[in-house]
RNA sequence: GGACGCGUAGCUCAGUGGGAGAGCGCUCGCUUCACACGCGAGAGGUCGCAGGUUCGAAACCCGCCGCGUCCACCA
C-alpha cells in the first residue's frame, strides 16, 4: 500500500482544525487567487467584494456573503475563466472615528485636545494595528479573494479617484453648498444622510398649548416637542379651513418668549388633526422648514449642534439639554396655565443609525449632491435589464426609491475621511474647487483655507468597482475586470451603496458596474430577533468555524439562505459538518480498498467505461451526471440553498447509502480474485471517477475537505482550486438503470421494514424466494442489502412450480402452510414489492404476529389510497379534461395499488 | 399611510396545478469489516381561517387573522 494512502487508515474523521491552516497556505502560495489582467471583462469573471470596515470583525453577514461570493468565484475559476475577486476594506468614517475616539477617551484624551492632524495620525496607527484582522478572518472562511491587491478606500490612488469625481460633479453643477435642514446626529456631532436615519416607534406626551392672539382670542397648537416652541416663527392653518379664516394675517404671541408670530395659511396643515392649528418651527422640523421657505419666515435656531439649547432659546433655557429644556418649558407653561391637554401619543421618532442617538433636525451649512440626473440612466439600466436585481421583488424597491430620489447630504463633520477638495478664499470668499490644493485664490490671489468637512463614506464606496481597478487611469485591470459580473449583498445597503454604485458607474465609466445584483438573506438570531452585539444576539462565525469547520459554516449558511430573512440554524451547520465528514470517509474507504487491491496509481490510469457492465455502475454514473447538471445550474441561478442541499442528498442518499453499500461487497472479493482483473479494474475506475467528480463538484461549496481529499485522489499534485469543474456528460444518463435501481431500492426498503417489524436480527439472513419482475439484474443486490438468502435459480424455478398459484390461495392471508408442495419450503410470509413479492420461507426466530399487525396498517393505508384514486378517476370531467398522461398515470397507479392489495 | 414578504411535522425550512418533503428532535433496533459527527426502521401534518377559479388547489384569485421587513414630512 502506498504511504500516502496509508495515512488515511487512522484518520477516521475529518478534522478541520488540522487541515484548514495548511490548505489556506497552499492556496495563497499557489498564486491562483491573483489573475494577471488580460483580455476583456466580457470574457473574464470578476466580483468586487463589499469592503468590510477596516477595523471591523467578521459577522454572520460577512460569512454568508463571503460564502456566496466564494462559491461563485471558485465555480467560475474552475470553469476556466480568468477570475478575480476584488478585495479591500472601507475606511468607514463614523464607525472608525468613533472607535478611536472611544479608545482615546479611555486614555483621558479627547480628539480636540489632540488636534486634527494628530488625531488622523492615530486613526492610521489604529488601522495598521487592527486593519489586518478582518482580512485574516476572510481567509479562514476560505474566501479566495485576490489578497495580493488589497485596496483601501483612503489609499492614495483611491483618494485621487474620489477627488476627481467630486470635481467633475461640482463642475457639472450637481454638487453644491446650501444652508438646509439636515439630520443632525448629536452622537457623532455630524450631519448624516436620510438613509442613516432609522425611525423608532415611541410613546410620548402630546401637549396642547394655548397661544394668545394679538387683539383677543387664542390658538391651540399640539406638539410632542414643547421645547421647540422657543423657535416658533409662525402659526399655520389650512387655507380652506373656515374656522380660522379670520385668524389668517393676524399675529399670535409666543408664550414665554413674547415673540409675535404671523398666522399664515398653508396646504400642509391637516384640518382634521388636532385643532387644525400648527406651530411652525422652521429651524427644527423638516416640514416647518419647507413652510418657512414658502412664506419667508425667520429661522430661529434654539437647539445647537451639541444637543443643547442655544442663547436664542433665552437665558432661562440656554445650555440645558433638550430633555431638560422640555421639562422646564412644560413647567413654565403649566405655571402660566397654557397647557390645555396632554395625552399619550405614539409616533415615529428618528434615531441615528450610527450613534443610536436621537436625531436633532437643524439648519446647517452643508454640501449636497443633486441626484436627479444621476438617477435617470440608473433607472433605465435596471428597467432595461442591463442590471438584473434578484430576487425580482427587490427590483421594484430599487425603482421606487430611485424614482423619488432626493438630494444627498454628502458632507460630514468628521476628521477621518476624504476631506472635500474645496478651498475658501479668506480674502474674497471665493470657493475654489480643485483636484489638488491651489496656492492662492483663483479670483483674487488671496490666502486659501480648505473645507474642514469630509465626505460621507458612501461617496467613496460608490466608486468601489472601478476605483479599485485604477480608474480614472486606463489600466489593464480596468479593461480586464470592469464591469464586474455580480454584486452580492444584503438588502440593507441596496440604496446606501448598490444604487449609488450603479449611478456613479454609469456616469463616470459609461458602463453599468455589474450586470447582476444578488440580494441574499439577512441571518437573524435563532429567536427571530436581529443579530446584534448590543442585543447580545450575535453569533460569532469564527467560533462556529472553530467548532465545526469552515466547510460546515459555509454549507450551513448557504443551505439556510433564501430570498427572505431566515433564522440562524445550528442544525444546518451541523448538517454541513456531517457532509464533510461523510465525504471524507467515503473517499477514505474507497481509496484504502482500491489501493489494497490493485494500487491507486494503477487504478487512476484506467479510463472509466462510459457503459460499465454492472447496473449499479451505470446507475451511479447516471445519477452523478444529473447531480452535476443540477449543481452547476443552481450555482449559476444563485440558488445556493438547493445547490448545497442537493449535494447533500446526492452524497448521502445515492453515493453513500446505496452505491457504496452495494459495491463494498464487491471490493474485498475483487482483491482476492486475481483472475477477474477486468471486473476489478472496471469497478475501481468507476468508483474513482465518481468520487473525483463528486469532490470536484462540491469544491465551490465546501472547499477545504474537497481540497484535502484531492491530495489523495489526484496524483499530479495539482490543487483542486485550480482544476477543471466537472461537466455533465449526457451520454452517461441511463434511464433504464435508474428505473431498475429505483425499484430495487424501494424493494430493499420494504423488506427492511418488514424485517424490523418481525424483529429480525440485523445480521440474520432470511430464506426467501423472489417472485417479481424487473429484478433480473438486481436480484443479488436485493438479497445482500435486504439480507435475504434467495434461492438459486434452479431452486427458485422448482419452488415456483411447486407453489400453489390458484386464486383461492392467492387471496389468502400471509401464512401459506405448505403441504401440497412438499418439495418446496413453506411460505411463511409474502412481502409486496414493486412488480411482485418476496416470499419468505422461514419464520425461525421471527415474530410473525407483529408482521400481521403491520400488514393490517399497510392494508388500511392501501385501501384509503385505492379509494382516493378510484374516486378521482370516476369524478365527472376528470378523464375528459385532464391531460392523457395524468389520467394514464392514475390508472397505472390504481393497477399497482390493486396488485399490492392482492398480495396482502 | 404605502410597498413587499411570510404563515406547511415539536423546531428551522423546502415544495407553486395531478401520489404532503428535508435536516434536527423524538421512538425502536443495530459495535453490519468508511463514517456512532455512524447505520437501519418508524411515529408525527384539518399545508393560518373563510370563500372563489378548476375535472383537480399547500400551490392560482379575493377577503380576513397573525407575524416580519422596507419606504414615507401628519404636528
Amino acid at each position: 500500500m502506498s504511504e500516502r494512502i496509508e495515512e488515511l487508515e487512522d484518520r477516521t474523521r475529518f478534522e478541520p482544525p488540522e487541515v484548514e491552516p495548511q490548505i489556506i497556505e497552499r492556496w495563497l502560495a499557489s498564486g491562483l487567487f491573483h489573475p494577471e489582467p488580460d483580455g476583456e471583462a466580457s470574457e473574464n469573471y470578476s466580483i468586487a467584494i463589499p469592503p468590510p470596515n477596516v477595523t471591523g470583525s467578521l459577522h454572520m453577514g460577512h460569512a454568508l456573503n463571503g460564502s456566496v461570493q466564494d462559491t461563485l468565484i471558485r465555480y467560475n475559476r474552475m470553469r476556466g475563466l480568468r477570475t478575480k475577486w476584488i478585495f479591500g476594506t472601507d475606511h468607514a468614517g463614523i464607525a472608525t472615528q468613533a472607535q478611536v475616539e472611544k479608545a482615546l477617551l479611555a486614555e483621558g484624551i479627547n480628539r480636540h485636545e489632540l488636534g486634527r492632524e494628530a488625531f488622523v495620525e492615530r486613526v492610521w496607527e489604529w488601522r495598521a494595528h487592527y486593519g489586518g484582522t478582518i482580512v485574516e478572518q476572510f481567509k479562514r472562511l476560505g474566501a479566495s479573494c485576490d489578497y495580493s491587491e488589497e485596496r483601501f478606500t483612503l489609499d492614495e490612488g483611491y483618494a485621487r479617484a474620489v477627488m476627481q469625481v467630486f470635481v467633475n460633479l461640482y463642475e457639472k453643477g450637481w454638487i453644491y453648498r446650501d444652508r438646509y435642514i439636515v439630520n443632525w446626529d448629536p452622537g457623532s456631532r455630524s450631519a448624516i444622510s436620510d438613509l442613516e436615519v432609522e425611525e423608532r416607534r415611541e410613546t410620548d406626551t402630546l401637549y396642547s398649548i394655548r397661544y394668545d392672539v394679538e387683539g383677543g382670542g387664542s390658538v391651540t397648537i399640539a406638539t410632542v416637542r414643547p421645547e421647540t416652541m422657543l423657535g416658533d416663527t409662525a402659526v399655520a392653518v389650512h387655507p380652506d379651513d373656515e374656522r380660522y379664516r379670520s385668524l389668517v394675517g393676524r399675529e399670535a404671541i409666543l408664550p414665554l418668549v413674547g415673540r409675535h408670530l404671523q398666522i399664515i395659511a398653508d396646504d400642509y396643515v391637516k384640518m382634521d388633526f388636532g385643532t387644525g392649528q400648527l406651530k411652525v418651527t422652521p429651524a427644527h422640523d423638516p416640514n416647518d422648514f419647507e413652510i418657512g421657505t414658502r412664506h419667508e419666515l425667520d429661522q430661529v435656531s434654539v437647539i445647537g449642534e451639541d444637543g443643547r439649547m442655544t442663547a436664542e432659546a433665552g437665558e432661562r433655557f440656554a445650555g440645558l439639554t433638550v430633555m431638560e429644556a422640555r421639562e422646564a418649558v412644560v413647567a413654565e407653561l403649566e405655571r402660566e396655565g397654557r397647557i390645555v391637554a396632554r395625552e399619550e401619543y405614539e409616533h415615529e421618532v428618528p434615531y441615528s443609525h450610527r450613534s443610536g442617538q436621537r436625531i436633532e433636525p437643524l439648519i446647517s451649512l452643508q454640501w449636497f449632491m443633486n441626484m436627479d440626473e444621476l438617477a435617470r440612466p440608473a433607472v433605465a439600466a435596471v428597467r432595461e435589464g442591463r442590471v438584473r436585481i434578484l430576487p425580482e421583488s427587490q427590483r421594484r424597491v430599487y425603482l421606487d426609491w430611485m424614482e423619488n430620489i432626493r438630494p444627498w447630504c454628502i458632507s460630514r463633520q468628521l476628521w477621518w475621511g476624504h476631506r472635500l477638495p474645496v478651498y475658501y478664499c479668506e480674502t474674497c470668499g471665493h470657493v475654489n474647487v480643485a483636484l489638488s490644493a491651489p496656492d492662492a485664490c483663483g479670483e483674487c490671489g488671496g490666502h486659501l483655507r480648505q473645507e474642514e468637512d469630509v465626505l460621507d463614506t458612501w461617496f467613496s464606496s460608490a466608486l468601489w468597482p472601478f476605483a479599485t481597478l485604477g480608474w480614472p487611469r486606463d489600466t489593464p485591470e480596468l479593461k480586464a475586470f470592469y464591469p464586474t459580473n455580480v454584486l452580492s449583498t444584503a438588502r440593507d445597503i441596496l440604496f446606501l451603496w448598490v444604487a449609488r454604485m450603479i449611478m456613479m458607474g454609469i456616469e463616470l465609466t459609461g458602463e453599468v458596474p455589474f450586470s447582476d445584483v444578488y440580494i441574499h438573506s439577512v441571518i437573524q438570531a435563532p429567536d427571530g430577533r436581529r443579530m446584534s452585539k448590543s442585543l447580545g444576539t450575535g453569533i460569532d462565525p469564527l467560533q462556529e468555524i472553530d467548532r465545526h469547520g469552515a466547510d460546515a459554516v459555509r454549507f450551513g449558511l448557504l443551505a439556510m439562505s433564501s430570498a427572505q430573512d431566515v433564522r440562524y440554524s445550528a442544525e444546518k451547520i451541523q448538517q454541513g459538518q456531517a457532509l464533510a465528514n461523510k465525504l471524507f470517509n467515503a473517499v477514505r474507504f474507497a481509496l484504502l480498498r482500491i489501493d489494497a487491491s490493485l494500487g491507486s496509481e494503477r487504478a487512476q490510469a484506467i479510463e472509466p467505461s462510459p457503459s460499465p457492465s454492472t447496473v449499479e455502475d451505470r446507475w451511479i454514473l447516471s445519477r452523478l451526471t444529473r447531480a452535476l447538471a443540477d449543481t452547476a445550474a443552481r450555482i449559476e441561478q444563485y440558488d445556493f440553498s438547493h445547490a448545497a442541499l442537493g449535494l447533500y442528498d446526492f452524497v448521502y442518499g445515492e453515493l453513500c447509502d446505496w452505491y457504496l453499500e452495494i459495491v463494498k461487497q464487491r471490493l474485498p472479493d475483487l482483491a482476492e480474485a486475481g483472475s477477474e482483473d477486468d471486473g476489478r479494474q472496471e469497478l475501481a475506475a468507476t468508483l474513482l471517477y465518481v468520487l473525483r467528480e463528486t469532490v470536484a463538484m462540491a469544491h465551490p461549496l465546501i472547499p477545504f475537505v474537497t481540497e484535502e481529499l484531492w491530495r489523495y485522489l489526484d496524483d499530479t499534485g495539482k490543487l483542486l482550486v485550480g482544476s477543471a469543474y466537472p461537466s455533465a456528460r449526457e451520454n452517461l444518463v441511463d434511464p433504464r438503470a435508474e428505473a431498475e435501481l429505483a425499484r430495487t431500492i424501494e424493494a430493499v426498503t420494504l423488506v427492511r421494514g418488514w424485517r424490523d417489524s418481525v424483529g429480525a436480527r440485523a445480521g440474520q439472513f432470511v430464506a426467501a424466494r423472489l417472485c417479481a419482475d424487473g429484478y433480473e439484474l438486481t436480484a443479488p443486490l436485493l438479497g445482500r442489502l435486504a439480507r435475504l438468502r434467495l434461492l438459486s435459480e434452479d431452486e427458485q424455478s422448482q419452488a415456483l412450480d411447486a407453489v400453489d398459484t390458484s386464486p383461492a390461495n392467492n387471496g389468502d392471508a400471509l401464512l401459506t402452510h405448505g403441504g401440497e408442495a412438499s418439495a418446496a419450503p413453506a411460505v411463511v410470509a409474502s412481502i409486496p414489492i414493486p412488480g411482485g413479492t418476496v416470499e419468505v420461507l422461514s419464520g425461525e426466530g421471527l415474530d410473525l404476529g407483529a408482521a400481521e399487525r403491520r400488514r393490517e396498517a399497510t392494508k388500511q393505508k392501501l385501501l384509503a389510497e385505492i379509494e382516493r384514486v378510484q374516486a378521482k378517476l370516476e369524478r365527472p370531467g376528470f378523464v375528459e379534461k385532464a391531460p392523457a398522461a395524468v389520467v394514464e398515470g392514475e390508472r397505472e397507479r390504481l393497477r399497482r395499488l390493486r396488485t399490492e392489495m392482492e398480495v396482502l
